[in-house]
DNA sequence: TATTATAATTAGCGTCGGCTAACTTGTCAA
DNA sequence: TTGACAAGTTAGCCGACGCTAATTATAATA
């Protein structure tokens, strides 16, 4: 099964977190994007059979290298378009949050305009 | 109720059929989106419900003052966002693609910064 | 007129992805 | 040792929004 958006989403919260603290917890995730127990844990347990993340035995969930490499790849999208936002002169708040929901639309060929327009762009103005 | 996305993607639908020709019916939605018929029945009643659009005594759907208005904004929104992407050296396809599932998740801030930047780009280049 | 085709609707199914309530499990402190 | 709290899971609800199958209604044609 493809991973969809809202597991996209998991992912990458997973993925930020781990960033900042080398033991995710599911409640952790579950304050972060303010959903319930329960709903984390139905999520992780999708990402876990489709191999994104494993848990271990101190029940910590962790990335797996395929995890880690689709979260990369959602976490750079966001920071992207969030910077294109931003040049368009789109407040670092709001270009966050637009990022973070249209991310998980737009196809590799946008994508990669945005990033050649980011990369020419990010250095001046 | 607030409008959703999926109600967004038939009423614009609507209005551009609209655009074409005097009388809209269900059918010709479904084939353009590529829905089912009933899909396009229940959308349209939610729409009706919700003041969007009107059946004329022949079935016909037509926008109300509101479903207009709030169409040609959604129209208005998908064009933006497809030259925006086309100024950054997106293929026409793409970007009306692209366009149109992002559309829907965008704040008015952002629109209003990309309105601006449309307008000193699409000129030159 | 009777049949047939087209369009719309109704009934009901399935998936996704939130939720609450309740249960389990493990740790820590009284 | 026990009791309480914190974290995770299970069970099951709900709304949104696709779908098919079957029905209804209308219009066109044999």
């Amino acid at each position: 099964m493809t991973i969809r958006e809202s597991g996209e989403m998991y992912l990458e919260t997973i993925y930020v977190l781990s960033l900042g603290s080398s033991s995710v917890r599911g409640i952790d995730v579950g304050a972060k994007m303010g959903f319930s127990k329960p709903s984390v844990s139905r999520a992780v347990a999708i990402l876990k059979k489709d191999g994104y993340v494993i848990t271990d035995s101190d029940g910590y969930i962790k990335l797996t290298a395929e995890g880690e490499k689709k979260a990369k790849i959602i976490y750079e999208r966001h920071m992207l378009l969030s910077r294109l936002l931003m040049n368009l002169g789109v407040d670092e708040e709001t270009a966050t949050e637009d990022a973070c929901r249209i991310e998980h639309y737009i196809s590799e060929k946008t994508f990669d305009a945005i990033k050649k327009h980011v990369k020419e762009h990010s250095t001046k103005e």
